[in-house]
DNA sequence: TATGTGTTAATTGTCGACAATATTGATGAT
DNA sequence: ATCATCAATATTGTCGACAATTAACACATA
């Protein structure tokens, strides 16, 4: 973990920002791996900056969850179990069916076909390269449906703390997913329900997918522990 | 606003804690008001510290979303608006529905004794006096059953953001509410719920109860603005 | 009077140094 | 050899000062 201060645009005005938009990467990626220690003084030699704003960049990582700080100890890249990943999988049902509801009711016409449009694109990653659509896609859709929800608080929610805990767990466990094709299809169901402004309807089909996902992670995560334990 | 720094024991171990836990308070009980603008300087000569600190502090107070920060211009109390109230308390429906069916699921024998304990309290206490029931009880309850879940991002998610919201919105707005014999009542039988674990039982009723709430909210708000605009 | 501009003052962002606390390693006793 | 104690080291927490940016104000102009 040594070039991690390199490449993004991200043109934020204040050091503190952009150091916590690179760590936040950095982490997610794994770059700087996980239940690592987080040394203050190596980091902000590396990234050139005093010890100031590092620890505000530093707070926000902890705010998203990214981080776990004790006092006058230090602070810990979060080490990822299992079962805290069946929990969000959880909170996910729940908050996701509740954004997709309301994106029903919300969102404009020209929103839901921008939506179409995305889903078209994702069409054609998993054609050529389903890594990227697995990584990065399957977000950029479930975070539209979560903005159209216009819920400023569920927003704030989903883009400060699930969002990049998403990202750090898929990362982190791969997730190889069988369930590629078939989360596509559920993807355009929803939609579906969307424009026809069914909003109980893209609520419970928003909830079974993410449950879904979550039944066939605990499926997962079961077989690889009777293996390895 | 001038008395902030005294009272309440709260023996944390770093002045950026003790900081954020009395500015919360001040800003949910109103002796910071909201909307108000928050000088860096003079803050942190009313508390007698450096800035290093309470800058630490206004973090974490911006990531509970009490107040907004901009760079380089500063950080003002968040101002309430009725429509992010009625977006937090579909939020709240959503999470604390998943969070009663946990409850239901999780919680141990002595912890549900406890509840009933609890909401005994609540009954004297609406007997006597209405008014702590209202501002403080009845948030005791729901963070009783969060923390019932077991789920811990869903507790560490109503702890750091939600719990502060509702405290700061009922104390902005009053509320002296029709319904508290009502919203007892209600709470009881979502103990039952629990008891019988009754998970689906729980969080319907866990549900509806706070869609009541919202609903009687936006009566009010409706029958306020009618009169004011 | 209203509006735009330039200067001053105030506030926020950043830095380096010191104090307080925790960790590490060595030393000695059981 | 194991464990406890203590010194040395490193890390975090806090502070005061300086730099960069924004806000306030006076002044000139239309």
């Amino acid at each position: 973990m040594s070039e991690i201060l390199e490449n993004k645009p991200a043109v934020f005005s204040t050091i503190a920002d952009t150091v916590c938009s690179k760590l936040q990467n950095a982490i997610v990626e794994g770059i700087i791996p996980a239940g690592s220690k987080i040394s203050e003084p190596a980091l902000a030699i590396e990234f050139g900056i005093s010890r100031g704003p590092l620890r505000e960049a530093l707070s926000r990582l902890e705010a998203c969850n990214l981080i776990e700080r004790t006092p006058n100890v230090g602070a810990r890249v979060v080490s990822l179990t299992p079962q805290h990943l069946v929990e969000i999988y959880l909170i996910r049902e729940s908050l996701e069916g509740l954004a997709a509801r309301m994106a029903a009711e919300n969102m404009s016409d020209k929103e839901i076909n921008e939506l179409d449009e995305l889903l078209e694109k994702h069409q054609q990653q998993i054609k050529q390269d389903q890594s990227y659509y697995q990584k990065e896609g399957d977000m950029d859709f479930h975070f539209q449906i979560v903005k159209g929800s216009k819920n400023s608080h569920l927003i704030d929610m989903f883009s400060n703390d699930l969002y990049h805990l998403i990202r750090l767990y898929r990362y982190q466990f791969g997730m190889v997913s069988n369930r590629v094709q078939r989360a596509f299809i559920e993807h355009g169901h929803i939609v579906d329900a969307i424009r026809q402004r069914d909003g109980e309807l893209a609520q419970f089909l928003m909830s079974r997918h993410i449950s879904s996902s979550r039944k066939n992670v605990e499926k997962m995560l079961d077989e690889h522990l009777t293996i390895t334990d």
